[in-house]
DNA sequence: GCGTTTATGTTACTTTTTATAACATAAGTT
DNA sequence: AACTTATGTTATAAAAAGTAACATAAACGC
């Protein structure tokens, strides 16, 4: 890991400093976490402790609610995202050629955004 | 301010972070604090909150007292610095020459490093 | 329309964290 | 030997945060 993205990861701020930042209720953080959206690590004391990476997480959150998504919806598109990244890795670890790389990012572009509806029984992507 | 410099001097974490991100104790801090060394903002409920940019001071401190400097030779250290880059605030407010800053940070880079010691009254460096 | 779900508010109570202040002390200095 | 310095320790108070339960408006499903 980077000294960049261990710094990120580093859970140092307390759900006080993050209402802040985020503009939302200890309620709402707790909630969205409760909801498996955020995954604060806690300190000796049971006190939860947030990332920068949390930070990020709960403002995209934040962003999603405002945007009309509902808790599952934003679990899909995490979910999706958490797959895709696993998906990417495993293609790492396989040491594909740059050629197939490429390919697979283009097509993963060409796939951004798109959002799991599971009440649709037709939406089904491969 | 750049953004890069507003999140290093956002005052977010608590004492209890800086301890750990130090292995320094509450006394230790709140000690150096007394002795004008760090200064930490205050939330609404008067807790210490501190920023990346108290936290690498905290870590220079410890390092100087490491290094056997007492709190008065780390104050003059910081103090001459502060000296310093108000001088180049200064000279950069009168816009002077390309030329002219070349050669002030020159001779800044000459002096370096020097302490002041209180205690040579022949010490008086300009 | 009406019962249900969802996201959030509120309240009560407990534990943890932090603040301040005073006294204690080992090691270094004078 | 007395003094200073940096830090430890202890007591006490206040703030922050945890959990849990009950409340509710708005959206949703039928």
């Amino acid at each position: 890991m980077s000294e960049k993205e261990l710094r990120r990861s580093l859970s140092v701020l307390p759900i006080g400093t993050v209402m802040k930042l985020t503009d939302l209720t200890a309620r709402q953080i707790r909630y969205y976490e409760e909801q498996g959206l955020v995954l604060p690590k806690r300190n000796e004391g049971n006190r939860r402790m947030y990332s920068l990476n949390d930070i990020d997480r709960i403002l995209e959150i934040k962003d999603f609610l405002g945007e009309g998504l509902n808790i599952a919806a934003i679990q899909a598109v995490f979910a999706k995202r958490e797959a895709k990244r696993k998906q990417e890795q495993e293609s790492l670890a396989k040491s594909i050629s740059d050629d197939e790389a490429r390919e697979l990012l283009h097509k993963e572009f060409l796939n951004l955004g798109g959002l799991a509806d599971n009440n649709n029984p037709f939406n089904n992507p491969m």
